[in-house]
DNA sequence: CATAAATAATACCGTTTGGTATATATTTGC
DNA sequence: GCAAATATATACCAAACGGTATTATTTATG
């Protein structure tokens, strides 16, 4: 890895919490550089603009959140437990090493749906891949008689994504984190009765 | 009405839905001169700052969803059908005079979870509000034996609106609007098994 | 070891930001 | 109808914004 690499991923590392917590426009180039410790050219050495950055950002956290639900996917075996990894991954965020700020599909999507393209196609694709996961996972599911053959897949999928969204939503602006456990019980109960 | 309540009033009523699209850091002092026809010296006439009409114009957004819920479920008798208000207010959010960029909870929950706690607090407290109300409502209806009498009214309560925020999110972000339908049928569902 | 290429820092650009003191209209009560 | 009070506009402020051209410093290579 070049150095001009390093410098790029070092920005982005450092950067991406904060464009998860303050959203695009709340995040200012002065508080890139005091995050990065690097200077305002040296920035834009490396990125074209603040766009980029903002881009690559949302890339790394969604790709944080979907190395965590992957690894721990990869140790269960049937589709019923590897759909309740959802639910057990976003139940203790806390515990594993998640994007500081909470989902980055959530953040980005309320905070650039109505001023910024770029990230709301980002966001939107990212939901899109996450349900048709899901869709498949449950097709699977179906086929290997661990689900009822008559389950509406897609509904299943977007309601379990919406009740994840909203319950981490929920958590972070009243601070009550039994909340988020009450409302994953109601999850976990609805793939059980599938 | 004197004249400085109604400038006030216009001032919140034109500014609102700025707020609940762009954000607060989002919405600037120009978008809000613009938008009024105002000068600044005139808005800074009838507010001390940004914040002041920022926090009004959220409880007038807010105030906008609350009055179509109650006005629809003045017109229902019993405690499903009154729950089922929400789903169908927030199913077809087009057809009734919602705040522009959806719902400002939402919105200024992960605008704001981090960043200004002034309209963090009003969130939270609208969420608690909502919750509340639900629960009442669950427990009327338990005590009307219209619901199971071993029905967790506060589960419900917070799955119900998780689960609606969620769908609003998804449904913005993937322009979709029968996903917002298919998820408000699990919501349907759910409470016609109470 | 010198030189060229790549990388970072400096200093600056015009614009916009939120906010304010002051002057000018416009209502309002009498 | 005329003051007094209120409401709006004007003109300005320092600070911060995103962005850039230029200079200084590393880093790799012949």
């Amino acid at each position: 890895m070049s150095k001009a690499e390093q410098t790029k991923a070092f920005i982005i590392e450092k950067t991406a919490p904060i464009f998860n917590k303050k959203g695009y426009e709340g995040t200012s180039m002065s508080d890139m550089t005091t995050a990065t410790g690097l200077t305002k050219g040296s920035i834009y050495g490396n990125f074209a603009n603040k766009d980029e950055v903002a881009l690559a950002a949302f890339d790394y956290n969604l790709q944080k959140v979907e190395t965590i639900i992957r690894l721990e996917m990869a140790k269960k075996g049937g589709a019923k437990d590897k759909l309740l990894v959802y639910i057990d991954v976003y139940d203790n965020f806390l515990k594993h090493p998640f994007p500081q700020g909470g989902c980055p599909i959530l953040n980005t999507a309320t905070d650039c749906d109505d001023t910024h393209p770029g990230l709301k196609k980002k966001a939107a694709s990212a939901i899109s891949n996450w349900k048709n996961k899901i869709v498949a996972l449950i097709r699977t599911g179906i086929t290997c008689k661990e689900f009822n053959k008559n389950v509406n897949a897609e509904k299943v999928a977007l309601s379990v994504i919406a009740t994840i969204e909203g319950a981490i939503m929920i958590t972070k602006l009243t601070g009550k984190t039994n909340y988020h456990t009450i409302i994953m019980q109601t999850l976990r109960e609805m793939i059980e009765g599938l």
